[in-house]
Parts: C-alpha cells; sequence; structure tokens
DNA sequence: GAATCTATATATAAACG
DNA sequence: TCGTTTATATATAGATT
C-alpha cells in the first residue's frame, strides 16, 4: 500500500527498516484502537523494537489485566482438556510427594561419594526437581491470581453496598425534608469521601 | 476504508459489530504479522471479543514471553530511576536488555555451526538466561504482593466507610423516633448483608 | 533522522448471493 | 449467518525537503 508492493520478509536496509518500523508501529496501535471502540472488544498490543524499545496500547487501563483474562482464558482450556494433564502428571513423580523427593535429593547430596551419581542420574534428577519447580510456581501463581480475584469481587461487592447505603441516606434525608422541612444532620459531605474510595485506580502491573 | 466513512465509535448493531469484528480483528493480526516480519521486532497482540472469545497473535512462540519482556522493560525503567539497584542491575547485562539478550540468544542458537560455542560459552550464557530469568519472576512476585496489599487496603478503607454509613443511617433513624415517634424506612435488614461482604475469610495460603 | 508529500496497495463498509 | 464482490477510505512506500 505504498508507491510499490512489498514483499513481507525482513527489511534489509537498517535505515528503512527503521521508518517502515516507526509507520506501521503507529498504523497498528491506532488500528488496535479502533477495533476495541468500533467492536467493544478488549485489545491489547505489545511491540519491542529490535533494539528494545516498547510500545503498546490497551484498551483497558492496563495491559496486565488483559494479560490475567489470557491466563484465565488458557488455564479454563487446559482443565477442559483434562485428559492430558494426567499423563504429565504422572510423569514428574511416580506417585512422589514433593516432600519425599526433597528428601531423596538431601540424601543424595549428602552422599560423601559423589562420584557415583553418574551424569545420567544427575540430569534425571535435575528433570525431576525442574519439574516439581514448575508445578509449585504455577500453583502460586494461580493462587495469586485466584485471591486477586477474589478480593476485586469483594472490592465490587462492597462497593455497591456503599452505593447503596448512600442512597438510603440521600432517601432518609429526602424524606425529612418534605416530612417536617427541617434538617437536622447534613450529609452532604459524606459522598466525597466514597467517591475517593471507589474511583482508587487498580494499578497491577504484574505477570 | 470502505464504501462510506465511518466514525470511531462503538457500533450499535450487533449484527454489523460483529462483521467488522470479524474482518478488522483478522486485519489486526495480519498487520502485527507483517511487523514482526519486516521490522525483526517481537509482537503480541490480544483481542477479547466482548463475548469472551480470545484471539492473539504473537512472533514469538509464547505470548507469555512477550509479557516477561514487557515487565522487565518496566521493571527496567522503575529501576533507572533509583539508583539503588544499579550494581545488581549492571551484573546480568552490559546494559542489553532482556529482550536483546533473548535476541541474542536465538541468533546464537540459529547458528548452524553449534560446535563453535564452546561449553564456557554456553554456561556464561545459561548464567545470563538464569539472573535474568530471577529478575522476570521477582518482580512478578513482588507486584503481585503489592496489588493483594492494595486491594487489601480497599477492601479495609470501603468496610470502615461502610460501617460509617450504616452508623449514620442508625443515628437517623434514632433521632427520627425521637423528633416524631414514626418510622418511614425499615434499615434493620441492612446490616446482614454488609456482615457477609465483611466477614468473608482470606484464603491466602501461598508464599 | 524527522516531517511532509504523492501514488499506489490494502483494508474494509456496504451490497449482494 | 456466511462468503464474495465492489467502491471507497486508509495506510503506507518511496520521494522530497
Amino acid at each position: 500500500m505504498g508507491r510499490k508492493k512489498v514483499e513481507i520478509k525482513r527489511i534489509e536496509d537498517k535505515s528503512s527498516r527503521q521508518v517502515t518500523f516507526s509507520k506501521r508501529r503507529k498504523g497498528l496501535l491506532k488500528k488496535a484502537k479502533e477495533l476495541s471502540i468500533l467492536c467493544d472488544a478488549d485489545v491489547a498490543v505489545v511491540v519491542f523494537s529490535n533494539r528494545g524499545r516498547l510500545y503498546d496500547f490497551s484498551s483497558t487501563n492496563s495491559l496486565t489485566e488483559i494479560v490475567q483474562q489470557y491466563h484465565s482464558h488458557v488455564e479454563a482450556e487446559k482443565e477442559s482438556s483434562a485428559e492430558v494433564l494426567d499423563t504429565e502428571h504422572s510423569k514428574y513423580s511416580s506417585f512422589m510427594t514433593v516432600g519425599e523427593l526433597l528428601q531423596t535429593v538431601e540424601r543424595q547430596l549428602e552422599e560423601p561419594a559423589v562420584d557415583d551419581l553418574s551424569v545420567t542420574d544427575l540430569v534425571h534428577l535435575e528433570d525431576q526437581l525442574q519439574t516439581a519447580l514448575m508445578q509449585a510456581r504455577s500453583s502460586k501463581t494461580h493462587l495469586m491470581i485466584e485471591s486477586i480475584k477474589s478480593l476485586r469481587e469483594k472490592e465490587k461487592l462492597l462497593s455497591e453496598e456503599n452505593k447503596h447505603l448512600e442512597n438510603q441516606i440521600a432517601t432518609t434525608k429526602n424524606e425529612r425534608e418534605v416530612t417536617n422541612g427541617t434538617m437536622a444532620l447534613d450529609f452532604t459531605n459524606l459522598a466525597p469521601a466514597s467517591m475517593n474510595c471507589r474511583q482508587q485506580k487498580a494499578t497491577l502491573n504484574f505477570l
């Protein structure tokens, strides 16, 4: 879409690669934005130049949220194809708990006759440890994500209840004004405090 | 870029929004791919339809890698503004970003003459990767913990405010009873709902 | 190198089957 | 709801400043 048709392959000339990068990057981010607006979709784009500079777009506040969604999604897919996990699972420990594995390792490392351990044994050990580590890490992350989700839920519930209470107060206030035209209490300064609370931005940039 | 110029705002007609989503999503992913090839850049795109279906593109194998890159980058920026970590930082990369490191590794692995890489080189490479991994992992965990902390704070604030509002309501109720002996509203069923909220157990067992 | 200017390739909105 | 077609809007390659 220019004076000439270009083949889609790495542009060798450094200078024009840089120019094209700048132009197309801008275009890509623009289109991402348009898609998110037109179709009410969550869109995130991350671009790293080959010299490591970062450019990104995200339709929600943080890229993180979308990545979280992505991970949840992937998790869900994993679960739906549960049979796959079974085989994988049995691989890393032939019914050996992580605790047992650790003990085995400790025992082996305490052994003075280190020479007795063949390289093959060590490779195997490394594999086992690696897999155990992955498991631990994955559960940790899973738990953290779950707890963040749950905290968000809670926050939402509390916010809603809060709003509800405020409405009740407003209603009461009105009723009082209607019934006896006097005002014993002034609630007008309550609203701002709660707004601050509800409007706090979620600044989660992890994962 | 069609028969008519379209305003960039949410398409209200569900059906044509779906059609546009499909077309533009395809276009976006195509452009992302082209950019990554033409300009030798790492590009990732994630799109969630408003009904939660996932579409993505990633120039490297996994989206996760790019996200990690993203976070390392964000971390690096943070660190550059705080001198504290300077020494540690310069250790693992002599002014090399994680992105650059990954590319270096990829290039080296693509090299047909693998024999040229001495074991020492590989050990060094492994060290570098290991350190980079630690960095990424540590920032991830750190950020997650921070966000959980912040969510808990928020929860506390909301709960307190909630209690406060309830008190206000109780006071008002009392005043009304005192002033004119009648009760227009019944607030007694408000408390239980909020108690459920506040009493939810925090079930975070990780770390 | 960055901004601007065309000519042209592409993407896509609406129509159609 | 799909794919295909077509007219048009946009993106952008190459040139120029």
